[in-house]
DNA sequence: AAATAGTTTAACCAAATGGTTAAATTTGCA
DNA sequence: TGCAAATTTAACCATTTGGTTAAACTATTT
């Protein structure tokens, strides 16, 4: 197998550690363990934790960003966009479960950097913002400034997820299945409720 | 000065610490030297970081919980009872900024602890509900289920506080006084948006 | 004054962990 | 075949960190 397989192999096994652990929780010999290989080998291939840490975390987000600017830029009105976001963004976290927590924790880590590699990315909101105002003045939507419809509509879609094992216990006597139901609900019903919040 | 103040200096040093950096990023020294006492006299007061860091967390959440139960048990319409929630756990981040962060390590460190805690504390949900269902039945709110409108709810509460150092780059400059100027309107804002999406 | 609890000092311990090293071995490729 | 890169083995290092210990000192109480 070529060199470039084991890189791979690794990249997969931090995948699955880190997001499991987190960068602090995850340890050098299970990401290891994990791809088959030893440590030495593991330092070979990525000098330092961080260094993999980097490109395991920005490796995921680069996954989601294109999606998200692929809808903003495109066609269609506001409503049809929102509902896009949400299908965009609810469906990554379905696969990525322990993404929103991932983020979490970066985003109080080093946020310069993650600022910086959304922009780097082309990810901005500059465009949604006027699109949002716009809507506002032309009496389509509700009176909400873009700050507020952003937490609104990323805390709904990430609450499920970082809260599960609470919510879980709390709401679904704890029933996996139970809440995996409910997971797949949130799209259909965030879309409406914002649709009924914003439209007038 | 007696040694009862030595403890609630330990507490509330311990408070800080943790609140900034979390169970794994604090250290005895620190919470020692926040303190203004050694490391041994901290062990002599609580013999483990464990029992110390539960002494705090849930601490804190003794405080929140009382309230909540007092709105979910009162008088009151049920659009009046979520806008009392609402400003009741705003202004508990608003006072506790770090709070919702170190909440969501507990609910994945041990879930069952924080469960447990909630229901020693009087909290359940059943009440709120039979609430919600009776008056969708009654046709006063839109059709939502109680886990939806509960995840709604606190995803958009305490979204801008775990997400703030990235939301105030990229929303505002990164001007602290315009974020506070936006958390405080938060309130109001998730008030009405939710008024809007649930009432018929 | 004597006893007790609170507090300091300062050294120490054990475990965990990220990272290194060097030599030996295997594999792929020219 | 022979060279270079990939991989293993296994020991080792430095640092951090939670926690301990014992002796001495201080304040409080009885």
């Amino acid at each position: 197998m070529s060199s470039d397989t084991t890189k791979e192999k690794i990249i997969q096994a931090a995948n699955d550690v880190f997001i499991l652990k987190g960068m602090d929780g995850a340890r050098m010999q299970e990401i290891a363990d994990e791809a088959g290989i030893n440590k030495a080998l593991l330092h070979y291939y990525f000098h330092s934790k961080e260094q993999l840490f980097k490109e395991v975390f920005y490796g995921i987000l680069s996954k989601l960003i294109p999606g998200l600017i692929l809808i903003f830029k495109g066609e269609g009105s506001l409503p049809d966009k929102i509902e896009a976001v949400v299908a965009e963004y609810d469906s990554f976290m379905f696969r990525n479960p322990f993404l929103p927590q991932f983020v979490i924790r970066e985003i109080n880590r080093d946020p310069d950097q993650l600022s910086g590699f959304m922009s780097d990315k082309g990810l901005d909101f500059e465009l949604v913002e006027k699109m949002i105002n716009k809507a506002v003045e032309a009496g389509t939507i509700r009176q909400i400034t873009f700050p507020h419809l952003f937490a609104n509509l990323i805390g709904m879609i990430v609450m499920p997820y970082i809260g599960r094992p609470l919510f879980q216990r709390k709401l679904f006597k704890n029933d996996p299945v139970k809440y995996d139901e409910f997971l797949r609900e949130r799209r259909v019903v965030i879309t409406y409720f914002i649709k009924q919040a914003m439209i007038c």
